[in-house]
DNA sequence: CTGTTAGCGCGTTCAG
DNA sequence: CTGAACGCGCTAACAG
């Protein structure tokens, strides 16, 4: 519970005297005093107040980083999520700056967060862009968007190229000798990077193959309306799936319906989360490098945070094909 | 941007009149005045700053949510990691409580985020004993324990039935006419649920069972060991892996092998995580209920926070056996 | 080289 | 019913 004022008291010195000597402002200290300053803020366990620090300086060192979502409901159940924002708060934390996860997709609860700690930054994550403007904190403060798509070009982003994404993984089906083939996504419309990946899926795929995209939102992919398409005569011979989490589902349903993966039916995932090479089969899949996103975003974040006139920045990473057991060889 | 004195200008009055507004302090305050500063507080946008709230109260709304670990690794790869700390700070945020969640063995570093953040309360998980009582500021802080094992009775902890868990899971493969079963742990000498469900397991064992556990960390139990284990003639016939996740890798492993689950080895896991039902084969398992142990710890933290003579307490959460697909009968 | 001082935004007496 | 004034712990500009 130690103060300032307690270690310049037993020190004999003024407060001024050992802030300075914290914040390493030794020329204006005689060297005995330094020495003594740090061997009592050691023995008293000294530690700053942030409380008092943010105050004084007009400024934290917590970053906001927003989810999109329902506060109800634990996101980090879903895989990707917890390896993204695990990876943001460890990069955070690595740069000395703290993490205020906060999931909700209310614009009022972020505006609180953003203002009430006067927070250095702000990552926004997925796609609310219809919302955003409203946040008025935001014109005056660095943030950073990923895994969203907007048309804005001021705006610092950092995402993946899902179209590649989806490209790699049409061609590679079609490689494999597959022409009918389906597609699985989640939440088509709330998502640019799902239609992105969706997008050039179709692009790439030749005249001969039949994408059974739908253009909805999963709800409407009932198991049954997907039981019954894989019933049908027209039955796909494989499906790429939106990320590994749908396949992995996936392939419990094709199961249920006593259907094998590779051997019925081939499957694609996106991603590459540990759980795609822990399924069975274990996914082929599309990889991308969550880590670095993460790493690469919080730099960017730090980079705006200490350079204010810094123009935008836009970083696309790049994604690449995982071959496992998951997408069988079509003969003929 | 607009703080207490803003609102207190425009509304003709002084901040503690807007002070008492904002905390339902009516009584003191005229009906007009108050629905005018009501008015203004909305129309600013006015969000008490936190730092200052801090300060002034001598206290924050944080809650310091320790997970033992390396700083430098995303521990929320692992799913059990994900779905509790995703649910821990789910039940803060609902309870009014910022999680200030930070992954780290470190003393020096809790002790850092205790004290400099003013924290209201601290959630310990996993095992940390050896160097708890190192943390000084915790003598005078409310604290919970969770996944941890410790013979201090006063200590406030919540935790699963581990025992009975290892109980469920010996008697399950006893039914289904299992002799020799292996037991797959990951960190037996770190992890005092892992230590516990083991303990629990061999002791519900009948004579002519073997279990063939091995005391040592899971490093130990390399690829190549379990392999040699599994090819020989005494190769068990089931596992109880300490953890859905484990279960999986197991799956792998098997897989690598040559040996299919549950036909040629059986497999239970612990946690009921959302990828046992995802797993293939789905994975029989013991299950707990990872939201109404947070749900139940954050709880319990609040009660000590707004009553600091509170004795002890002690919550040990029950477990149950989930029979799915990954365990074999054996004829005979 | 060192100390004094004026805030930072808010809570909380205590006088009016 | 209302406001002035002090303190929370720290920073930074300034004076010595």
């Amino acid at each position: 519970m130690a103060n300032l004022k307690d270690i310049a008291d037993a020190a004999g010195v003024s407060i001024t005297t050992v802030s300075n000597v914290i914040h390493g402002n030794y020329r204006r200290v005689s060297e005995k005093k330094v020495e003594e300053i740090k061997q009592l803020i050691a023995r008293f366990g000294y530690v700053p107040n942030q409380a008092a620090q943010t105050l004084a300086r007009r400024g934290s060192r917590v970053v906001a980083v927003i989810a999109g979502g329902n506060e109800n409901e634990n996101i980090f159940l879903n895989p990707y999520n917890a390896a993204y924002f695990g990876a943001l708060a460890m990069h955070l934390y690595q740069n000395n700056y703290y993490p205020l996860v906060r999931v909700s997709s209310d614009v009022r609860t972020i505006e609180q967060d953003i203002r009430g700690w006067n927070v250095a930054g702000v990552m926004f994550n997925g796609l609310f862009m219809r919302s955003l403007n409203q946040i008025h904190s935001l014109s005056c403060l660095p943030a950073i968007f990923t895994d969203g798509y907007c048309d804005l070009p001021e705006i610092n982003q950092v995402r993946i190229d899902d179209e590649a994404g989806g490209r790699l993984a049409a061609d590679y089906l079609t490689e494999m000798g597959h022409r009918r083939i389906g597609f699985i996504g989640t939440a088509l419309k709330e998502s640019g990077a799902e239609q992105a990946r969706l997008n050039g899926f179709c692009g790439s795929l030749t005249a001969h193959v039949t994408a059974l995209a739908e253009n909805g939102i999963f709800p409407a992919w009932t198991p049954e309306r997907i039981s019954s398409l894989l019933l049908s005569a027209q039955r796909p011979t494989a499906f790429f799936c939106s990320s590994d989490l749908a396949a992995v589902r996936m392939i419990q349903l094709l199961h249920s319906l006593g259907l094998r993966v590779p051997d019925d039916v081939s499957l694609m995932g996106f991603d590459d989360l540990p759980i795609a090479a822990l399924s069975s089969p274990r996914l082929s899949t599309i990889a991308q490098n969550i880590d670095e996103k993460a790493r690469l975003a919080v730099e960017m974040l730090i980079r705006h945070i200490n350079n204010r006139m810094l123009p935008p920045e836009q970083i696309v990473l790049g994604v690449q094909l995982v071959r496992r057991d998951s997408v069988r060889q079509l003969s003929e």
